[in-house]
DNA sequence: CCTATCACTTAACCTCGGTTAATTTCTTCT
DNA sequence: AGAAGAAATTAACCGAGGTTAAGTGATAGG
């Protein structure tokens, strides 16, 4: 796929980000910038945890978890996603900081990327863009705000219902152990829980 | 107080968000917009879980928690914060939907608020203002993420020493109950951990 | 100064989920 | 189809933290 194919999707993508037809003003002219291309196989990391990573990436088609490593190994897979998506560390793009989670292919996955600071200075003269880019930001600290919430206040079996409920189709396509791990407990207690469930 | 000055705090602190000067480029005539003035004593509520809150609250003097309350009754403090800083809830306030966390004074505190939706549609249009949203947005983001690794990477003892190393002046200000639901465990729990501290 | 209240500590007991390991089922590759 | 590997289940045991309740300080108001 040659680079305006890349971008024409990329930018597709940013003005489906919201209803309002925000997007729509963006001035993509200001950015002629190369976008590259990568693709991770299943299994495979875009990026490892504790990787200093200054790109805005965006899942084009796949399926990736964002795991964190706890001092004691353990892992915990803290977001599913599913192209097409903006995916990456915020927090390590923003501050150029080392990421404090890897980002893993469920799925053999393509991903395209921009470097954070060139894309982000270009395009931060465009009052359009910013306010697409704050739309972006106020939902995902949404998204964190309601998994925060749903972790402290329900147990993990409501947890695991909800899961269902809410991802449907990833409930048969991931294996459980990323469930489990998504679900903040261990592969064994899943399925307990399970077991508790159907017997119920 | 009257309303300049209650403005004018405001708006002072909004430039300190950011240490690039972004700030001073913000078109506040825009705003003709009458700030209103919360006292919240120590123990009250400024709102309450469940409530639909979408103002946008500034802390100017004062210690307050966000708290939520799960299914089965027992409390978590989200974040502890000391003004002067902006508080509440973005998802709230963003969505119109009611709030997942009540916010608690642990001092007696004085706080300004604006209402979220008229005070962004006259921002809105200056460009200045919404890369410092932009600024802030990022801020709350990067927090959460970190303390959602911090949760998730680390026992409730290393969690507490962190806390003690990280808000040194809190650590006795505030009753140990806040800080163990902070830490997300009992204070009878936290107290064993001290036990265990101290003659180790 | 005394009492009521609130915060903190300590102890006994319990529960949920972690750990390890053995067993079974499901995949995948040849 | 059959073998090898990965994933899921189950059981036995353990431990961190929850629960309840009793006891000890502290602080504040009369």
């Amino acid at each position: 796929m040659d680079q305006a194919q890349l971008k024409s999707r990329f930018q597709k993508y940013f003005l489906d980000l919201n209803t309002r037809e925000l997007g729509n003003g963006i001035d993509w002219s200001l950015l002629n910038l190369p976008i590259e291309a990568h693709s991770v196989e299943k299994g495979g990391y875009l990026f490892q945890q504790g990787d200093v990573v200054n790109r805005l990436y965006f899942l084009s088609v796949g399926l990736v978890r964002y795991v964190s490593v706890s001092d004691t190994g353990k892992e915990f897979t803290q977001t599913l996603v599913k192209g097409p998506r903006i995916i990456g560390s915020t927090r390590a793009m923003v501050t150029e900081a080392s990421a404090l989670f890897g980002i893993q292919a469920l799925e053999n996955s393509v991903v395209l990327s921009y470097p954070w600071k060139v894309f982000y200075s270009k395009m931060r003269e465009d009052r359009a863009f910013l306010e697409c880019y704050s739309h972006f930001l106020e939902r995902i600290f949404i998204a964190k705000e309601e998994r925060e919430s749903a972790f402290v206040k329900h147990s993990a079996e409501r947890r695991y219902l909800d899961f269902c409920a809410d991802f449907p189709e990833l409930k048969s396509a991931i294996p459980q152990q990323y469930i489990a791990s998504y679900l903040g407990i261990t592969p064994v207690a899943l399925s307990r829980i399970r077991k508790r469930l159907q017997t119920s």
